[in-house]
DNA sequence: CGTCTATTTGAATGTACTCAAAAGCGGTGG
DNA sequence: CCACCGCTTTTGAGTACATTCAAATAGACG
């Protein structure tokens, strides 16, 4: 139960006093979810934003017909919540759930609230939070926008690599927005041209 | 040259005092443009993140071919930039462009950071803002992810009907990710499914 | 009015999907 | 430790969605 990679994450961007860490603890809990565990029903509302310390994510979102779409993955040192339903308390539109075992701290959203009267440090810490993801979705909007899946694939290991071996060819298909079979057909692909 | 527009977008999430405001003035300045002008040009420094007081931008990327992808509209009320290069210093990766003879404010990336230091409230601001953008962005992966071309036209229709009325056919398409004639085919359809 | 660009149309093509079935792989229980 | 079960991955054939290219038409602007 150290915080000491949830401190170093926060301590990239803003500096803390003892009191404030102590404040910051004293509002985060500590959670072992193992493997195959919902930490996010889809409908239900959502309450909390998490912060993997260990282990692997992942949201998505299922339409009409039960196909999957990934929304994102998060690995150790991510972030990670329904992020539109956390801060408008809607009903979640996405599920999460652990790929392995997982340590997580959960920050919920009253604490959220009460995080920035008493420590407005956090907007800043915040801002530059939401700063990356912007910035990281709209990088993502344009791959999805100009290029083939192919090239999605490339940019996916490149970006990513660790990510990679963490999930199944099934799921990172479910991210690029393209079927495990097309998947399957693209690395084919590759190793036939990795030969010549 | 009034500020109202751009301090009523501030005050729906923070409270300025009357000197921050006038801080705030102190930092902006204001650019009439006309219509077709870039201002921002891609491989070029991204200085400058912009507020529309009125008008019509778009900002897009080009890929090898020449093939535009439409990352965003930026109507009366929004603001816009490349945010990536702008926060990390980069060359542009996108070109922002006026589509209609437009009024912005714009604030120079020295004055952004001097900004949080003089008023860190715009921390809380900016944090707001940046996960507006964020979950908008993260609706748009979604949507590419698991909707049909039709159905994605469909919902920026809802989404954004006074955009649809300041900007091309083809600028719709090249948001969406498809060719104009697509667009063309998908509108006939439409307009004979209301027949029927 | 003429020019330039946007939009429409249609035919041929390509990219990615569906469906079905086989093969591979990991975990679990006997 | 092996056998089985369920799930992932691969394969292939047929199909659907979206693109390319070319040409005609319509609209906007100077």
């Amino acid at each position: 139960m150290t915080h000491d990679l949830i401190f170093k994450n926060i301590s990239r961007h803003i500096d803390l006093s003892e009191e404030e860490k102590n404040y910051f603890i004293s509002l985060i809990t500590f959670k072992e979810v193992s493997r195959k565990t919902v930490i996010l029903k889809e409908g239900q509302a959502c309450k909390h934003l998490s912060y993997v310390h260990s282990g692997a994510l992942r949201a998505y979102c299922m339409d009409n017909e039960g196909k999957e779409a990934t929304i994102m993955f998060a690995v150790a040192d991510w972030w990670v919540t329904d992020m539109f339903c956390f801060l408008h308390d809607k009903r979640a539109m996405m599920q999460i759930e652990t790929i392995e075992d997982s340590c997580i701290f959960q920050l919920s959203k009253k604490h959220w609230e009460k995080l920035f009267y008493k420590a407005p440090k956090f907007e800043r810490f915040f801002r530059i939070l939401m700063q990356n993801a912007y910035t990281r979705e709209q990088l993502r909007v344009m791959d999805n926008l100009s290029l083939s899946a192919e090239k999605r694939y490339d940019n996916f290991l490149i970006k990513y690599p660790h990510i990679a071996k963490q999930v199944t060819q099934k799921q990172i298909a479910s991210y690029l927005g393209i079927t495990p079979e097309f998947l399957s057909a693209i690395r084919k692909n590759k190793s036939k041209e990795g030969i010549s």
